[in-house]
DNA sequence: CCGCTCATGTAACAGGTTACATGATTTA
DNA sequence: TAAATCATGTAACCTGTTACATGAGCGG
């Protein structure tokens, strides 16, 4: 279960609603986890029905009301008890690996088209990533940030994204080559 | 459901009993999906029962019987099928980085003890990973074998998993070298 | 007036994990 | 003689996805 982790350690950056955690797991903008709207709230009426987190209603006008959620002490507790335990290594699982494993067997075209389309999303999101990186550190430099900054964490693992994603968009690209020229060898026979 | 494409894919190589995809499937030397033994046997059952894959009683002395699969023409359309739909994005879900996006808040040596251990399991498949290259590509250089070799698919695939491996490696030796100077920069104030 | 954003959910289902079971043979 | 390997599963459970629901305000 760490889904619930996750929504501990995102809202250790302040007061957040559902419906804002929402918005951060959903595009991958929380670079850490990704999770449905649906998924969040149930989680986080069980973390505050667990007392992991804490809400508060905030009414608004013109607007439905919201509610604003913290983590508690014995949230902050049951995240160093996750810490300390060991995780085990994650994988990738992704079907356009399973497409590429079949590369030889299915059609080129579409493969190509997946994968530039891949390529493209990829390049979307290391954007992303690398604004919010810029936004986080400010006007100092990395290394300064890294070594003085008073909160890490999100850089850190921003960081873990924008590297993921490069590799990904570099594989894309690399394999369209190779098999745009092995058409062409192809050909030639 | 993509598990079965996955094992439809992996057949493609040629003929394989369920403890024989499961060994494969299990520590991830099968770099583009993982999965369990008792999954694999679930999937098989399935795969067969919908003609997609056949399979063979093979007896052997001193063991138990073995049953060994391969992809029917229907399989092999299924895949097609599956290649031509559009593939969603995969993102990193990892235990590890919720951990490190909580970085300021949690016991910094349980951190790095978690992050050389995963540096250190990264290592271990990058060997992996670059010995089945290797095997794959013979005597051949790399650019020779994608050019020419007429099964490249699993080596695409595999170039994915030495990439995110090394990402994965370089990340956590950096991450850790970040915390530890933070831990000296702290100490000295 | 249509669609988007804010805001929060329920219900059914698909997929994956954990735990457990069985039984023979080879290796340390 | 204990442990590992070969070989195949069942059952209960947890997690995540898909589809659907509700309702107010705001912008074009």
């Amino acid at each position: 279960m760490a889904l619930r982790h996750a929504v501990l350690a995102a809202l250790l950056d302040g007061e957040f609603s559902g419906y804002q955690l929402a918005k951060a797991f959903d595009v991958g903008v929380a670079n850490f986890w990704y999770a449905r709207p649906q998924q969040l709230y149930a989680e986080l009426t069980r973390l505050e029905r667990d007392g992991l987190v804490a809400g508060r209603e905030v009414p608004q006008d013109g607007r439905p009301n919201k509610r604003l959620f913290h983590v508690t002490e014995a949230g902050l507790a049951e995240l160093e008890a996750f810490t300390a335990a060991s995780a085990k290594p994650a994988f990738v699982r992704d079907d356009l690996l399973v497409k590429v494993q079949a590369a030889d067997r299915v059609d080129v075209d579409d493969l190509v088209a997946q994968l530039s389309e891949r390529a493209r999303i990829a390049q979307a999101k290391i954007d992303l990533f690398e604004n919010l990186l810029h936004r986080l550190r400010g006007e100092r430099t990395e290394t300064e940030f890294l070594r003085h900054g008073d909160r890490v964490g999100p850089y850190l693992t921003c960081l873990r994204g924008v590297a993921f994603e490069r590799e990904n968009r570099d594989w894309c690209t690399r394999t369209i080559a190779v098999l745009e020229e092995r058409r062409q060898v192809h050909a030639r026979h």
